[in-house]
DNA sequence: ATCTATTTGTACGTATGTATT
DNA sequence: AAATACATACGTACAAATAGA
């Protein structure tokens, strides 16, 4: 039996593709690489840790569904660090909430807090770019909806508005979590009561509250900018519990 | 060579093992299975999808770092259904902020839009027992600290502070996120200057905010809780600041 | 356009480890 | 203690993809 060159941890409760994945890991961390750098091939890191092509082979895919590496086939290819996609994370983290019932509330509890600050971060800092981009999405929703797709369609291009917002901020975190809200929302299955039609009222009050909201960004009100998106939540948090929503339970794939 | 008895996506871009793994996470779903449940074993998988052993474990690998399964050797053994832990959701997404460069600044805005909130909604819920177990927590930091290390292990202990009240939150989501921050905080190294001594000040005034949070809490002040909270972030936020602290960039394990 | 070299991907047979009964 | 039912690990052979001559 051959011996590894690479000591691993002797924790015998992990498997040793487990091992493997997370000696590489510090390893990265170790030598400071970056995305784009590549790493030891195959043949190389059975050399290393002295084992069987397939154990080295599970360990890549344990950091490749963790969005750690990627790796190509062919002279030149390999295995590459690569910057884990916002779109695995999000994927990623909604497993963690598939089993747990989040409901829409939930996620309005927080969007409530933390959308206005995003608003107010963004006044006057916005390119007419991204606000042209903005006002081409309302545009999406200007007449009210008559069918049920046509709503939902619409449901849909209303909260890539707040997508687009959300990657405009320079606070990773913000953007990202904001961001994350609105996939959760977005997989949303909604049923309308079939007594209660649409309520024209409040959609128009949330496209006006995006039109002002607009304007305010552009001007760099920030209390204002604030304030709309504030009770535009409101509004649209009252829209959702109006309606029987359910949240779609799935894996997202990425 | 043997055809596939489970039909796999056509997408020529994604390797067998992920598109087993996707298959799998389908077939959970669609099955409505729940934590517990147990996967068709190794030598079904090899059948069911006429694949050799490699690529079926290979498949289990990707299901186990995402969290979503755990196998077992021996009778009775092989691969279940797993709700997705809550430290390795925050491995996870802690991945995604590694190549990021976050800073302290951004997590307190959104401690501060959200902490708050999460005490309101707690105020006069919380069991007499966990209300010790915070009391208990500032205990830990009672004095203030003499030494860099003693400064580090209050600093956690202030943390962890946060992490219980996270806890007590029936929102999954806000319970998360905040728990997340708390340990991207945890995580942080924090170099002071040299020639600015600790603000004893400031680190009084966190405690007693602490102190008078608990007691809101318990007599199930809304308002005052959050109010409280409120002060009590930005207070600590500047705290942070004042002091050059710097997040470590490694991976989390789980 | 074809061939060739390189590197990962897939297949399969065998042996070993581990936990339950 | 032994048999059983699983996953785990190994080693080799060959297939597929890609870059470069």
């Amino acid at each position: 039996m051959p011996h590894a060159t690479t000591r691993l941890r002797a924790e015998t409760r992990l498997s040793r593709p487990v091992q493997v994945a997370e000696a590489i890991k510090e390893w990265v961390v170790e030598h400071g690489m970056r995305p784009g750098d590549r790493l030891p091939g195959e043949a190389e890191l059975i050399e290393r840790f002295g084992m069987a092509k397939g154990t080295i082979r599970e360990a890549m895919r344990i950091l490749e569904a963790q969005g750690l590496v990627k790796t190509r086939t062919g002279p030149g290819g390999g295995t590459f660090v690569h910057e884990v996609s916002r779109q695995r994370a999000k994927a990623l983290l909604g497993n963690y909430f598939y089993f747990k019932n989040l409901t829409i509330d939930d996620i309005y509890r927080l969007r409530r807090a933390l959308e206005p600050e995003l608003v107010a971060s963004l006044a006057g800092k916005m390119s007419e770019d991204v606000l042209a981009q903005l006002e081409a999405t309302i545009g999406e929703y200007s007449e009210p909806s008559k069918s049920i797709e046509e709503e939902r369609e619409q449901h849909i291009a209303s909260l890539r508005f707040h997508a687009i917002l959300a990657e405009q901020s320079d606070n990773p975190l913000l953007s990202f979590i904001i961001d994350f809200m609105v996939n959760l929302l977005s997989d949303l299955t909604v049923y309308r009561r079939l007594y209660s039609p649409p309520n024209v009222e409040l959609w128009a009050k949330g496209r006006d509250y995006q039109q002002r909201l607009v304007t305010a960004l552009r001007e760099g009100e920030r209390g204002a900018a604030r304030a709309i998106m504030k009770a535009h939540m409101e509004t649209a948090w009252s829209l959702m519990l109006g309606q029987e929503a359910e949240m779609e339970r799935r894996f997202i794939t990425e």
